[in-house]
DNA sequence: AATACATAGTAAGGGTACCTGATTAAAATG
DNA sequence: CATTTTAATCAGGTACCCTTACTATGTATT
């Protein structure tokens, strides 16, 4: 059963790495405004990928209650990070629009290579990128199975998001 | 400038699990219940490490503020999870101890290889272990140099927590 | 057209993880 | 013995989420 033990102590090596970067920030602070996929942040990065969505369509898209939707949107709206239309043709819905100030927002929130990632040489580099996207993909079809209508969302998400430098 | 790409790929890589890590479980769910880093199980954690230790340590330690502390304290007294006792040095101190379910809390919160560690090879899971162990012990280092008192308590949770199936 | 039902959004209230400021009690120190 | 430091707590606040109503507005049915 060397193989499970392999399995086992990657699986724990990861989930080492996934609790130690939810302190890491706090204690070796350096002031990056992260955007992270929660609470306003994860409204912010859905509109990244399509605008004008209605709050029903960003409560489905990204798994949150309308009810949380609206409260998220609503602190957004105070920041001035988007701004609400009603729709012209239903007038209950309400259109989330991001403004200049939003789009700013969602760019300036650099994603620098953390300090950590330096200590890796080139080659492992390389190797790194391929697991953790043979990880992630596998990811994105559990969530996929899980819920089809959230799977492609998410990954068109980070996708924009996570590999925009490459795209340039 | 290859290499920078390199780097920001990688750290791309990582930084999309880790988010995607924070869905995965919400989405496909399985129950598992985990022990996080964050409140009480963070408090359960430290004690795990060292049992009958004072708020105050324990607020030291895990890098909280003692009011914090004292919250989630309490909050796993009233889940029959911790005991208090004074202390007989100081009266002012409260000694928080593990109960019998506390500790089965804590081993019964398993750790389980989720399913798409599984994807990777043998070759490709000794890789990964590899690598994280050097992102992760660049992460102590930071940590320690941010904080000496601190990095040495986690990297000590850590380890026996998730490298207890190695130990044995 | 009138009634019934479905849908978008909101209000109210709750839970968890944190924090700061103020306060109490007990110990340490001058 | 009076002052200062310390351990813990109370009060009040923020962010992220949820559930249970409830209000508009739309659509379908009678």
């Amino acid at each position: 059963m060397a193989n499970e033990i392999k399995a086992e102590l990657a699986a724990g090596k990861l989930a080492e790495y996934e609790q130690l970067s939810k302190i890491y920030d706090d204690i070796v602070k350096q002031a990056r405004p992260r955007l992270t996929v929660e609470g306003q942040g994860k409204i912010l990065l859905a509109l990244t990928d399509e605008d004008h969505l209605s709050q029903r369509q960003l409560a489905t898209r990204l798994g949150m209650s309308p009810q949380s939707t609206s409260e998220f949107v609503y602190k957004l709206v105070k920041r001035d990070l988007v701004t609400l239309t009603k729709s012209s043709k239903d007038r209950r819905v309400n259109l989330v629009n991001l403004t200049p100030t939003g789009r700013q927002e969602i760019e300036s929130a650099a994603q620098e290579v953390p300090p950590f990632v330096r200590t890796l040489s080139d080659s492992e580099l390389e190797q790194l990128s391929v697991l953790m996207t043979k990880i992630t993909t596998a990811m994105y079809a559990d969530i996929d199975a899980a819920n089809p209508t959230l799977g492609v969302k998410f990954h068109k998400l980070f996708a924009s998001r996570y590999l925009k430098q490459f795209k340039k």
